[in-house]
DNA sequence: AAACTAATGTGTTTTTTGTACATATTTGTA
DNA sequence: TACAAATATGTACAAAAAACACATTAGTTT
């Protein structure tokens, strides 16, 4: 439990010079990106750099640099590994463990990003970097394990509240593939006809006047997500 | 927009090296402490300490010690100002702006606390401090202000979901005083009967066969969350 | 060309949850 | 004894969620 002691902070006077004592803790950010393709939720994996951890996959992650928002950091990680830049991006968490990081004193602030794994834009630089499928995850170096658990709580609550699960999805999409993609991030099956129902009620998406092509069976309408939703790639409301 | 740049981590070897040009970044963690007295929530605040901020309060925060864990350092920052050990608190949000903090980068991780004010063990040490009602507070020193209305909203969701708001109230509470605490973390008016159906519904609260003592009117009957949630301080589900 | 397959597209009914609203009861006080 | 200020409880209606069934359409097979 913890001691009372004298606060750190005495006045403006003395910060700096107290301040030089605490500068070790090193900050980082870790990138938990999704994407989706045939009815199933991947993440964007590497294989990790440090000894200790040889042979496991670790997150997308770096130190925050010292004049970069935390945010800045989190997009820039991602576009250092996707080529990618306007993406959906929310904070999840921050963890902070003392041991979590083998070689000295790191706490790391987890976002997840949303992406779509058709958009020509994504360029995976690297071969170690690759799309693992989140269900076969099963060990991850570090704490990424938890991080990954967490982000994916959080996704699912999530997109049952905000229109951002489009943002996993091509432009054009059908109701689906739409469904396919709650069902894969919520790890349930839903009945089509209420699925239906709901999304409707939702108003986030409107027809397009065009159907599916090159589709073995009766094709389906194909919907977008309202502009309104389409462009922000932080949280609103 | 980011730059496309050399990760900088590149191995194991030369990864402890290439660290210390990071450890430019302090962490902190600011607590912000929600009481309620007398239909109203409050939230403890401070006078700043900084020349920049002076007249200005500030939540309570102190820098994360190279050996404490983030959690640790929350509950010391409490401690130190309270006195209260086994309190409910969630980590909120990382807030990450290069120029948040006039004296140096520091970067910040909010929790919100709740704590029962008329608790015996409660003492706020040091004459600047103190409570303030949530409703009046309208300027904070650093971005403070911003830190308590994302607590208050994510305080706003919790109790609609999970038993956490009994920790503002004392041991037995009638339904009465249950009611006026969430109007005022919701700061809306709800109808009495159909509270009582919903707080029923969630059976979160047994019936002490005990009733209020000392009111000027017929006396309620008093009632105590569920064991199973009184001593929780961490969430769960 | 007809039958078959694998989807899409659209209800209806039932249950649950949420909202609006009114009356009887109990204690303390004037 | 009447009044004030609460507690305690119930009913009707609306909205949302869940369970469930049938007709339609394009492509494929026979």
């Amino acid at each position: 439990m913890p001691q009372k002691t004298t606060p750190v902070l005495k006045s403006a006077r003395n910060e700096r010079k107290n301040l030089q004592s605490f500068f070790n803790i090193a900050v980082s950010v870790d990138c938990v990106i999704f994407g989706y393709d045939k009815n199933e939720l991947f993440v964007l994996l590497r294989e990790s750099e440090l000894e200790e951890f040889q042979g496991l996959y670790s997150l997308m992650g770096d130190l925050v640099r010292p004049a970069e928002d935390l945010t800045e950091a989190s997009y820039r990680i991602l576009f250092e590994r996707t080529g990618l830049q306007h993406v959906y991006m929310e904070q999840v968490h921050t963890f902070g463990k003392v041991d979590r990081h083998p070689t000295g004193r790191v706490i790391t602030t987890a976002y997840f990003c949303l992406v779509n794994m058709q958009d020509q834009q994504l360029a995976i630089a690297g071969r170690d970097v690759d799309w693992y499928p989140v269900r076969k995850v099963k060990q991850l170096a570090f704490d990424h394990q938890e991080i990954l658990q967490l982000c994916i709580q959080q996704l699912q609550q999530r997109v049952m509240e905000r229109p951002i699960i489009f943002h996993l999805l091509p432009n054009r999409f059908s109701l689906r593939e739409l469904q396919s993609v709650y069902e894969a991030i919520l790890g349930v099956e839903l009945d089509r006809r209420n699925f239906r129902k709901r999304i409707a009620l939702k108003d986030w998406i409107v027809d397009t006047k065009v159907m599916e092509k090159d589709v073995s069976h009766r094709p389906g309408k194909l919907y977008q997500v309202k502009s309104c939703y389409l462009n922000t790639t932080q949280p609103l409301q």
